[in-house]
DNA sequence: GAAAACTGACAATGCGGCTTGTCAGATGGA
DNA sequence: TCCATCTGACAAGCCGCATTGTCAGTTTTC
């Protein structure tokens, strides 16, 4: 139980309180790095804490559990993708781009990311399900992105919604999800473009009624 | 190591090949149940034993290692699963239905079947994605089973297929897999009908060119 | 300069898992 | 009946992990 209660004391220009959001800041960090690159079983405190170049003690101070910093680096992993999507997803729509074109470009951005960092992908493609913590976490995101495209589908097309809209945007995320898995994993074969084209077309033909 | 080199001796009026085997269907079966019922990570080799009724030595007479015994878990669920939407796709088939019809009739045998027995669904579609060797057997399943949807609408759409089927078969069984999964662990609200007549007009939606 | 707080390295505890061995008693063949 | 084999219960052995505690040395404030 470290003393931060009473004697806060400015250590290397920093408060005690900017000192620990930064170490906690390494051990998320680490923690994806490790659950990315070695899977969810290599990520023990000792292996997390060697990668941040940290100790238990600051890692008991940052998470009250080890399960804990296996969901935070799961958020982490997901704000980081959710950031560029969202982002790619926003400029093409102030282009002038309709719905298909903002989440093509949404997607062409995610699968350029987990492209170039394979550990976030493989953080957010496929550890994600290893537990039934992260799963659950997973869920929720799925759930936020399908209502998104669901409501992106019923802006561009005429007519009122199919009435199982939100099963079809379940479909369609978790489709799309897995495909992005079995990709980064070598099971299919194809360059970022076709996967972005397949995905593009079945936005229509599954969410369009 | 039991001396079973020379000296097998009938007991209980089976041979002791047969014995071994009875035990091992029955720790194969013990092992879907704890797997479906509790997760992965209880599928413990005292665990597995327990709800067997036999003890530890009888599990390394039928398997090298824990990893193997959650594998033949999966692999025997896959089987009946299988089984069972098979038996109603080619009964489909020779009743004159189309692909399309085949397709919902092993989808709706899936789902009676996961719905009656939801320990055996909570291994196919959430436990199989716990560990990398269990996610590596599910995603050859998956495989299969998107070349068979794949040949499947080939064989009911004219024209030839889309250059890029195969990445839509795989959209198309991960999603409903996927969506499966999210309803048996009631995150997603509807009823057995409903979620046969979504796939099966989702099916025509994402393999058709 | 001195006291108080911070840091990093590491030991120790406790727990539970996998895996292998032991052994008394049950069972079937000769 | 007698003996070899089979069975079931159980006990270690061994390992690694999560979690907590200790402590000498360092940095900052007063």
């Amino acid at each position: 139980m470290p003393p931060m209660s009473e004697g806060s004391r400015r250590y290397a220009g920093r408060s005690a309180a900017e000192r620990a959001a930064e170490r906690r800041d390494r051990l998320v960090t680490a923690a994806v790095r490790v659950l990315g690159e070695r899977g969810e079983s290599a990520v023990t405190v000792r292996a997390v804490c060697a990668e941040a170049g940290l100790t238990e003690r600051y890692f008991y101070e940052a998470f009250p559990s080890r399960d804990d910093a296996l969901l935070a680096a799961l958020d982490l992993a997901t704000a980081r993708v959710a950031e560029v999507a969202v982002a790619a997803f926003e400029a093409a729509g102030s282009s002038g781009g309709d719905a298909e074109q903002r989440v093509g470009a949404g997607l062409a951005a995610v699968v350029d990311l987990v492209a170039d960092e394979p550990a976030l992908g493989r953080v957010i493609l496929l550890e994600s399900a290893a537990s039934p913590a992260l799963r659950e976490r997973r869920a929720d995101v799925r759930r936020r992105l399908g209502e998104l495209v669901v409501a992106q589908a019923a802006a561009v097309y005429p007519g009122p919604p199919p009435d199982d809209a939100a099963l079809r945007g379940a479909v369609y995320v978790a489709g799309v999800g897995e495909l992005l898995a079995d990709w980064l994993t070598g099971r299919v074969e194809a360059d970022r473009a076709r996967l972005v084209a397949t995905a593009g077309r079945l936005f229509a033909a599954v969410l369009r009624g």
